[in-house]
DNA sequence: AATATATATCGATAATTCCCGATATACCTA
DNA sequence: TAGGTATATCGGGAATTATCGATATATATT
């Protein structure tokens, strides 16, 4: 994990608020369903770019960077990507910080 | 404390090496005594400077960021200024990363 | 193959950050 | 008060980031 490089990303008002979306779908996207019975692949990125105000470009720019950084998977099905919390690197960030 | 503001701090290798530093002055400043006997106030601003390669005027910069942001306590001592992590800071950064 | 939809990438501009040299300010000592 | 040292601030150029609109790519449907 590059702690700079997750840090700039942090380091984002909206990038932050997609993080915390992210950690319940059902709350955060009036119209989100699972995508998968049995695993769980997150949201996809027109869901996010609805609730963010922001354009399509920008959102999938921003997941793109949280992704790069490992604060989150992608997953392809068909012609939707979806995103969830990597919560691994989340909670490592959270040990790293000790580190620090 | 303002997460976006405290992540874009962190979010340069050379203020987060600055923060490592004071986790140790007698290891990472040749030259360093305490200030004061009885309270710890850290390591002044020309040490950091000296250590650092980077122009007196950035690092005071860089340590006025750290500064505003929390990350470090900044105590005046007659012409210096001495830098001192602030550890509950840090600390509450720990745990508000699980709150991402 | 043609078209429609979802996502990713490209190119550009404005805003921000990085880092510098120069200068100002604060403090100390004589 | 004058001069010296430590730190802070100012002004600026280069680099990076934020964000957009336009376009390309991938997938699905007919």
């Amino acid at each position: 994990m590059n702690q700079v490089e997750v840090f700039k990303a942090l380091g984002n008002k909206n990038r932050l608020q997609i993080l915390t979306w992210l950690k319940d779908p059902e709350q955060h996207f009036i119209d989100y369903t699972p995508a998968c019975k049995d695993v769980d692949v997150g949201v996809c990125v027109g869901h996010i770019h609805k609730k963010s105000g922001l354009t399509q470009s920008t959102i999938s720019e921003y997941l793109a960077v949280l992704h790069r950084v490992g604060l989150v998977s992608a997953t392809r099905i068909g012609q939707w990507t979806y995103y969830k919390r990597n919560e691994e690197t989340i909670s490592a960030l959270g040990n790293l910080i000790d580190t620090i």
